[in-house]
DNA sequence: CAACCGTGGTA
DNA sequence: TTACCAAGGTT
């Protein structure tokens, strides 16, 4: 099918592409390798629409990857509170740093997977993309994509190797950026995984798993393990408009960011009640929050006027700028639960 | 290699 | 409400 394949799928790209930011314009030179590269990384695990704020705040704030680089890791931290994942963002600082050292990204996937937070996808993706270099570009979409196309019964994610395999069969030479996001526009527009819209597809013709019958039963997926429920607690502690923030350890859940102190909750298991500093504490309400391997259910306990600060390091944070601390969600919720009972 | 690591939208 | 899902990487 080599080329063929192809063929169809640039020919429905070029009338049917996505207009996202990091994207050049069509008939324009290849995207800002900056651009590539951070958007690529935002969209790990991310919606779209999730990351297109992210990616204007950044783009605005640091143009380039040398103002990323000089900038401060605890502002971007901060920036990318809300956006999950915060590795990430840790990652993307020392990158930046590597890169702008080099004078600039390297060309080819080889070395692109040696920065840091680019693993086989991201340093295919932004070889193809900002490059131009034959690469494969394995995604969620795409797994689902030739899993259907080629029709791979093999569950995921032993099935991976067939996957390549078949994908390196129909990657044309030409326009490796063009193909690789081709297949990711198929994918979340039309390939998608509870409903599959093959009256509109480019490769209706050519879909073993169409022509099998019933393609959204593709990919098949192992069984996912059950999430367990974990409690804990956070304490608000305020005094005089501003409330106490610690520094979460640069690894771990949320590491580096910043957050209300609290009993050491994790996924391994639930928080001791204890709370940092003496006092009268009352209920302020409960936060659920699930993440990606447990769901937790977080008391909330306040004291409204603490007179020594709690032990440790942390810092006292002005109410009126708590928008500015960079609280992951889940402390956002609880910190918002606070100030309206306030 | 399997566990760990966020979040918000969707059915 | 719960479970699944999304442009995965690191250990």
């Amino acid at each position: 099918m080599c080329d063929r394949a192809a063929d169809l799928l640039l020919d429905w790209y070029d009338r049917h592409a996505r207009d996202l930011p990091w994207r050049a314009r069509p008939g324009a030179p290849l995207p800002d390798p900056y651009h590539v590269w951070l958007s690529e990384v935002m969209l790990q695990q991310t919606t779209v629409a999730a990351v297109i704020p992210y990616f204007e705040k950044f783009t605005t704030r640091w143009p380039d990857v040398a103002a990323l680089a000089a900038a401060p890791e605890d502002e971007v931290m901060a920036a990318w509170a809300g956006l999950g994942y915060y590795s990430r963002a840790r990652n993307l600082v020392k990158a930046a740093r590597e890169v702008s050292r080099a004078g600039g990204f390297p060309t080819t996937e080889a070395e692109l997977l040696k920065l840091p937070g680019l693993g086989d996808y991201t340093a295919a993706a932004v070889a193809a993309i900002a490059f131009e270099r034959r690469a494969l570009v394995v995604d969620a979409n795409v797994e689902r994509v030739i899993a259907r196309l080629f029709a791979i019964e093999e569950p995921l994610p032993g099935g991976k190797k067939a996957i390549r395999a078949a994908l390196d069969t129909i990657t044309p030479e030409r326009r490796a950026g063009d193909f690789a996001q081709a297949m990711m526009d198929l994918g979340s527009s039309l390939c998608r995984a509870r409903e599959a819209q093959c009256l509109l597809c480019p490769w209706q013709a050519i879909c073993a798993g169409r022509e099998a019958g019933d393609p959204t039963r593709l990919p098949v997926k192992a069984p996912k393990k059950a999430k367990p429920t974990r409690t804990g607690t956070a304490f608000w502690v305020e005094r005089d408009e501003a409330v106490w923030l610690v520094k979460r350890p640069g690894k771990g859940m949320l590491g580096g960011m910043r957050a209300l102190p609290d009993d050491g909750w994790s996924a391994r298991g639930d928080g001791s009640g204890v709370a940092p500093v003496a006092g009268a504490w009352r209920a302020g309400g409960m936060v659920r929050h699930s993440f990606t391997h447990f769901h937790l259910e977080l008391g909330l306990a306040v004291h409204a006027d603490t007179d020594p600060a709690p032990d440790g390091e942390g810092e006292w944070w002005p109410l009126d700028r708590l928008d500015d601390a960079g609280l992951p969600t889940l402390f956002a919720k609880a910190a918002a639960l606070a100030l309206a009972e306030r």
